[in-house]
DNA sequence: TTGGCTTATGTGACTACATCACTGTCAGCG
DNA sequence: CGCTGACAGTGATGTAGTCACATAAGCCAA
């Protein structure tokens, strides 16, 4: 992690912090810095305490947990633009989780220290309201993966998974990968990959998947039960 | 929902408000009422937005999400000595949830309406920490439900929950309720619960189950896999 | 006491998903 | 070129969820 000092305007890339007072609106400047994070680095996880707030600028950082059996969920990303609050403040108090945060493409970020998190929560309206609609963003976040691993089918799920995370109809990631992100077992979506690839919706080669037929993929994400 | 005023003692109900500021601490038993709610009520939910933070005093609030195809999951409950922060604080600022929290037996909690909330927030350091803290430990719930809902079996799940909610080794509840605990559909619970009965360990009758072989329950409640 | 109603529970047949134990295949590299 | 390790395919079997009913239990009112 690379640390240099913060520029001017990255606060206005945040929605929620524009109408932030001036005043606090320097202490932010002046007191946070930017980090860099390369890709696959561990930035929280157990035995890991995060200790900063991080708002990120560029990247995406994926939250997972893993199960004691060696499974694993993704719980939600947090995009540039989005701050992971969840993740540091909230994970300070309390010791025993078990999800854990990875940069899934190289992150810039800007890192605000546990001092001047509480400095700014207890000065400024807006900042607050900015934290707590992140966390009920969050929140929300969960709520929204229980009821989809409780009572959604996974053909379902695994259309709608694999239109979020196409860049350019194209997706790479082993079927290893795509089943954590659901939660289910590989062979689970090896079986329903190659459904989708015989009705031609999809093409299949080694860590890869290539959307051929995006409309049938939507419709089926679409579809209820 | 029956007003009245605040007595002086109840903080000391709650861990983390002891040490709280003397001065903080007159706010707070000035300005907080305690209230009364009706077994059944529901306190927040959808097109219910909770409009103060509740700290329990007495009796228990169970939060659930209700999906649209109409099968409900117990997401976690809420005890004497806790508070419902996420279901308030949190809610305040994101809408778009399905969560709600219904009283699970008479409560008595003390509120703290928002504009009390905020000025405790930006004055007490200590009241910030019980305020993360407490979101921090539901966070932890919210984990914990995922993981058990995506890979525990549900016999397993089935014989934990009926220690919890045993009391005096008896339960009043529907399969249709026990379901709703799991995520899970009632004949699945039917099944579970007759194999139990089998095997010796409870008895069935019309809305109730008796504990008979605490011990083999508890054994299969432990068990991985 | 007896129907009649509502709610709770039981059951079989079937589909979906998870697990286990493999086999086959591809890419890179020594 | 042939090995090796990671990735992918597959059948058999077990567990869970769904659907469409059949029963039964409690309650109230005639």
């Amino acid at each position: 992690m690379n640390v240099m000092p913060a520029g001017a305007s990255w606060i206005d890339r945040f929605t929620g912090l524009s109408r932030l007072e001036p005043r606090v609106r320097d202490v932010l400047t002046a007191r946070a810095t930017t980090i860099s994070i390369r890709e696959g680095t561990v930035i929280f996880g157990p035995g890991k305490r995060p200790e900063n707030l991080l708002l990120l600028l560029e990247g995406t950082v994926r939250v997972q947990q893993t199960s004691d059996t060696g499974r694993e969920v993704v719980l939600y990303r947090v995009n540039a633009g989005e701050s992971c609050v969840m993740t540091s403040a909230c994970l300070l108090a309390y010791e025993d989780y078990s999800a854990e945060g990875i940069a899934e493409t190289a992150v810039e970020a800007v890192a605000i220290p546990r001092s001047v998190f509480d400095d700014l929560i207890s000065q400024s309206e807006s900042f607050r309201t900015f934290v707590f609609s992140a966390y009920s963003r969050r929140m929300t976040d969960l709520f929204h993966v229980i009821e989809e691993i409780a009572f959604r089918r996974v053909d379902i799920r695994l259309a709608q998974r694999i239109l979020d995370l196409a860049k350019d109809n194209l997706i790479q990631a082993t079927h290893q990968q795509m089943a954590a992100e659901l939660g289910t077992a590989r062979e689970v979506i090896s079986r329903q990959l190659a459904e989708f690839q015989r009705r031609g919706w999809i093409s299949l080669s080694r860590g890869q998947i290539k959307i051929e037929a995006r409309g049938e993929i939507e419709n089926l994400a679409r579809s209820e039960h």
